[in-house]
DNA sequence: CTGAAAGCGCTAACAT
DNA sequence: ATGTTAGCGCTTTCAG
C-alpha cells in the first residue's frame, strides 16, 4: 500500500502538499495538483482511512444493528441504510444480535467504538442499559423511542386502523389480534391502537396472546385464532401471518373464505404467496434512508457549526426539542387473504 | 472516550504498562494489572480500535460484498459471515452492489483499503478486474473460482444432477432448464452439469435461456417453459421458481400436476409457501463460516509465522497448492412442487 | 517488571 | 503556495 510518502516522493512534493491536492484541491497550484494526483493514480495510492480517522476524529463509518438479518424486514432496512450511508461517504459496519438483547447490549459498546454514529433497528434491551451502550455516540432509533435518543417510527396506530376498518367494511364484527414478542415496542404501540381502533369502529378485538414474529410462531398462535371464534385476524407481521395460514390450511380451513389474514411489514414474500397477502405496507427503504440522512445531520451538526450553536443557544432552544415527530405514514394493501366473512358464521 | 493515558494517571503507572496489562497480561505483576484493570473497568475505557489498527497494521475488520442483501440467499450468507467474524474477533463491513458490476468493483476497492480480507459473495465482475480491485488483500470468493484466490463452492453439478435423476424416477423424460444471468460463474457450471447429467440419465434437456434470478425472471420464463413441451423443470433458483409457479398458475396451470417444478437454493421461502417447493438445498451458514474460517486462517498465516513459512518453503510448496478444493455438498430435498407427469402428456 | 520514546499514516496548525 | 512539525491513540522496541 502506498502512503503519502511515496507519493510525496514521486511528485516531488512534500506530504502535506499531497494530503492537500488530494483533500483541498483550492489550496495548490494547478500545476502540482496535477502532478500529485499523477502520481497518486499511478502508484493507486488510497489514503488510509484509520489514519485519517485517528487524526481527525471521525472514522466516516457507521454502525448498524439489527436482530435478525434473515428477516426480510431487517434485510430490507440493511439494504436502505448501507445504500444511503455510502451515497454520504460511509462505510456501514453490520453486526446482527440474532433477537438477543444480551448479545445485543455488547455489540452495541463494541460498535460504538469504532464508528461516528450508529442506527439501532428494533432494539430489544432496556431504555436504560441502551443509552449506557451508545455511550454518548449519536444513535437513531428505528421502531422505538428512547428518551435521550432519536428515532424515526411508524405510525403503528394508524396501520391497525386502516387494518380493521378494511375489516369492517368487509362485515367482520369479531376479530383476532396476535402479539408480538411481550417487550416489543412497537407491538405494545400496536396492542393500545388496535384498542382504541376497535372502540372506535366497533369491532370486537380478542388478543389471542403473544408470539414469536416467525413462521412457526404463525403457526402456533391459529388455534388460538381458530378458537376464538373470530372471522378474521390482525399479526404482528406478514411471516406469522404466513405461518397462520399455513397453519389454518393443514387444518381444512381457506383463507379468506373461512378467516381473513392480515399481515404487517409487506416484506417480498407477501406477493410471492398464494393468495397474496393482505398487509401493512411500511417504507422500509424510508426508514433506513431516514435514520441515516438523521445521523449524518447529527454529525455534521456536531463538527462544524458548534460557534453557531453557542450563539443560537439562547433562542432556539426550543428547536432542539423534538419537533412533534412525525410518524411515516403506513397503508394497507388489499391483496387475496381478506375477503366477507361466511354467511354462516365462523369455522366450517 | 477515556484513553490509555487517563487509564495510566489513574491506576499510577505508565501508557506502556497499560497497554501491556490488557493486552499482555503475562508481562505485568498481578498487583498492577489489577490496578489498571481497575481503572479501565472504571472509566469505562475501550482501545480505539483504528488506533490500534494502525499501529499493528491490522484493523480486525473483515469486508463482506454481496449483489444483493434482500435476496435471502445472500442475507443468510451475510449473517453467517458476521457471526463467525465475531467469534474470531473481527467486525464486518458489509456492501451490497445491488447486482452492478461496475458499483461492485469500487466497492471493493473501498473495502479493501480498510479491511485485513474480503468475503466476496457471487461476485459479478471479471476476473481481471477483481483481482486488480482486491489489490493484494486476502480475499475468500463464494460461489466463484478466480486464479489466485481463494474460493469456497458448491457442488453444482452434484445438485442438477440429484434433481434429475429425482425428475427421471418419477418418470420425466423432457426437462426444461431455466438459466440465470448469462455472466454467473455457478450458471455456467450449473449449465454444464446439466447437460451431462442429462447424457448420464438419458433424460432430454431443453434450455429456455437467461433469465435474472428473481420472482419476476421466473414468471418471464414461464410461457416458455410450457411452450417448451417439458413435463419439468429446473431452476436457476428458488425465486425464479416462484415466479414460475405463480405465472403457471395465472394460466390455469397447476403444480405439480401439469408440471414438476424444481428450485434451487433452500431459502426460507421454499417452505413459506404452498405446495413447499422441492428444491437443492446449499448450505448456507456452512459456507459464510467457511469462508471466514478461510480468511482468518489466512490472515493468521501471514502475521506470525513468517519464519516457518521460509523453512517450509522448500518442502511444502505442494501444500500451498489448493488440494482438490472439495466442493460443498448439496442435497435434493423434495417437498410438494414434484410429482409423476400427467400421464395424457405435458400441458392441460 | 516497568518506563521512555519511536512511529504507524494522516491532517492541521504554524512557519515561510 | 508550499514545507516543517506536532500529534491523534495505540503498541512495541529499547533501556533500565
Amino acid at each position: 500500500m502506498a502512503t503519502v510518502r511515496d507519493v510525496a516522493a514521486l511528485a516531488g512534493v512534500s506530504i502535506s502538499t499531497v494530503s492537500r491536492a488530494l483533500s483541498a484541491p483550492g489550496m495548490v497550484s494547478d500545476a502540482t495538483r496535477e502532478r500529485v494526483e499523477q502520481a497518486a493514480k499511478k502508484l493507486d495510492y488510497r489514503p488510509n482511512p484509520a489514519a485519517r480517522g485517528l487524526r481527525v476524529g471521525r472514522t466516516t463509518t457507521l454502525g448498524l444493528l439489527v436482530p435478525d438479518l434473515e428477516n426480510p424486514f431487517f434485510a430490507s432496512i440493511t439494504k436502505a441504510v448501507q445504500s444511503r450511508a455510502r451515497t454520504h461517504g460511509y462505510a456501514v459496519l453490520v453486526a446482527d444480535s440474532d433477537e438477543d438483547a444480551g448479545q445485543e447490549l455488547e455489540l452495541v459498546s463494541m460498535l460504538a467504538a469504532q464508528v461516528d454514529g450508529l442506527v439501532l433497528a428494533s432494539p430489544r434491551s432496556s431504555d436504560l442499559s441502551l443509552l449506557t451502550a451508545v455511550d454518548g455516540r449519536p444513535a437513531v432509533l428505528l421502531n422505538r423511542e428512547v428518551e435521550g435518543l432519536a428515532s424515526l417510527v411508524i405510525d403503528n396506530a394508524g396501520g391497525v386502523r386502516q387494518s380493521l376498518s378494511h375489516l369492517k367494511a368487509l362485515g367482520h364484527r369479531r376479530v383476532a389480534a396476535v402479539s408480538g414478542p411481550a417487550g416489543s415496542w412497537s407491538g405494545a404501540e400496536r396492542r393500545r391502537g388496535i384498542e382504541t381502533a376497535g372502540r372506535e369502529t366497533g369491532v370486537e378485538v380478542v388478543d389471542v396472546g403473544h408470539f414469536r414474529p416467525t413462521f412457526s410462531g404463525g403457526v402456533a398462535a391459529a388455534d388460538l385464532v381458530v378458537a376464538s371464534g373470530a372471522t378474521a385476524v390482525l399479526t404482528y407481521n406478514d411471516l406469522q401471518a404466513l405461518g397462520l395460514v399455513d397453519r389454518l390450511r393443514h387444518r381444512g380451513l381457506q383463507v379468506p373464505r373461512d378467516l381473513s389474514v392480515v399481515g404487517f411489514d409487506d416484506v417480498s414474500v407477501a406477493t410471492l404467496v398464494s393468495p397474496a397477502l393482505t398487509t401493512v405496507s411500511i417504507p422500509l427503504a424510508a426508514l433506513g434512508r431516514g435514520a441515516v440522512d438523521r445521523l449524518v445531520e447529527q454529525l455534521d451538526r456536531d463538527t462544524g457549526e458548534s460557534r453557531e450553536d453557542d450563539l443560537a443557544d439562547l433562542t432556539d432552544l426550543a428547536e432542539d426539542e423534538p419537533p412533534a415527530r412525525p410518524r411515516l405514514p403506513v397503508e394497507l394493501v388489499v391483496r387475496g387473504t381478506t375477503a366477507e366473512p361466511r354467511p354462516d358464521g365462523p369455522r366450517a
